[in-house]
DNA sequence: AATAGAACTTGCCAAAAGACAAGAAATGAA
DNA sequence: TTCATTTCTTGTCTTTTGGCAAGTTCTATT
């Protein structure tokens, strides 16, 4: 078995335990796939026929604003899932692009296996559902950071829980996924580190 | 069969097509309950073994913040599912409460039955799957608003889809799940009316 | 290595929303 | 029906963030 099939053993295991026979089954449905530094993985307006395990590298998913620019809805790093949701299981077109932000490796499993997979093991539907609860779990914290958050705490919390997000992704996508502009999470920053410099001093 | 019953046989075909033995056998596992207003349906720091179906009325879901103020994540009206999704599926402590805001008629299922139909159905956990996908794009749709809407377009957002919530949901709890302060709702509520005005004349 | 373009920062002013207080209106309890 | 409590609105001032421009720094291309 290839490391990254290793990876991903391991990743379905920590989510819904099932012995080694019945998880190397699991992965060996899925297939590498690289991608190169600003490739785009999944395609708006079409329907995605992959769910990827993103074994080492960053992406980010993007919408379009009514006036054209760009909005970065997500930013995915290594030992998660790359899925568009809607697009994959009811086989709609994608409301969103999916963008390498770096190089990237990943395991991917098309509907069709992911279909049988699910309607014949177990454990796999069981793994599925509870990467389904975790996407949701995931969506309702980032709202409860903007219900509940200035922008000042929603960056000060990504600085604290994905610090590696700051060496791997650009600014202006940070700013975005935020929801706020580059301008303002520029004064933000300059703003912490200032706060941080007084607190040692 | 019961009216609520006949409800979410109806609810179920939308979401999955299936003949009707079947979803009458998966409905079957439903049963009803009943809710007075401002009852709690499901508990803050408890383990919900309860999956309900709204056949009527209005819930709403919410936590605390760090002041110890309520903050309302959730309004559900009726046709829809109310679930502490991580407590339900993964057995885990609730992290909100779900609360009644008016008299509500519901029909749950328990999470042992629904275990038992996911594995023994394949339509039921079509269905189940097709509910948590929605669930995901339902979060992230709310997340795209707090992205790239200010609190008066979210609001003009919520009035043309959900109307009838500024009916039965009291305003504080609308500004809360909006993500503002009631001080800020009643301005934009005064605006949106004196633009509205404008425009007629 | 040089240059063009993109990303990021800083300056200045405006808009959106919050905090707090006070008052009006609505609702619930007695 | 009356009164207490809660909800909602309005006033005033503050804070947070945006918009736009200009400049600096970094990255990609030639």
């Amino acid at each position: 078995m290839s490391p990254l099939h290793e990876t991903l053993i391991r990743f379905i295991q920590a989510h819904f335990p099932m012995d080694d026979d019945r998880a190397k089954e699991i992965a060996g449905i899925f297939h590498e796939q690289h991608f190169l530094k600003n490739d785009i993985l999944i395609h708006e307006n079409k329907v995605s026929d992959h769910y990827y395990f993103l074994c080492a590298g960053y992406v980010r998913s993007y919408t379009h604003n009514w006036q054209g620019e760009e909005v970065t809805l997500q930013l995915i790093s290594a030992n998660k899932v790359v899925c568009e949701l809607a697009s994959f299981f009811k086989r709609i077109p994608a409301q969103a692009n999916f963008q390498a932000l770096t190089a990237c490796m990943t395991l991917r499993v098309s509907f069709t296996d992911i279909q049988k997979a699910f309607h014949t093991m177990p454990e796999f539907r069981e793994f599925g559902r509870s990467m389904l609860v975790n996407a949701c779990v995931e969506m309702q914290q980032r709202n409860i950071g903007f219900i509940q958050e200035t922008a000042e705490e929603r960056y000060a919390n990504l600085v604290e829980t994905q610090p590696d997000l700051l060496q791997h992704v650009p600014l202006k996508y940070l700013a975005s996924y935020l929801g706020i502009t580059d301008t303002s999470l520029s004064r933000i920053r300059k703003e912490s580190v200032e706060r941080e410099r007084k607190v040692r001093t």
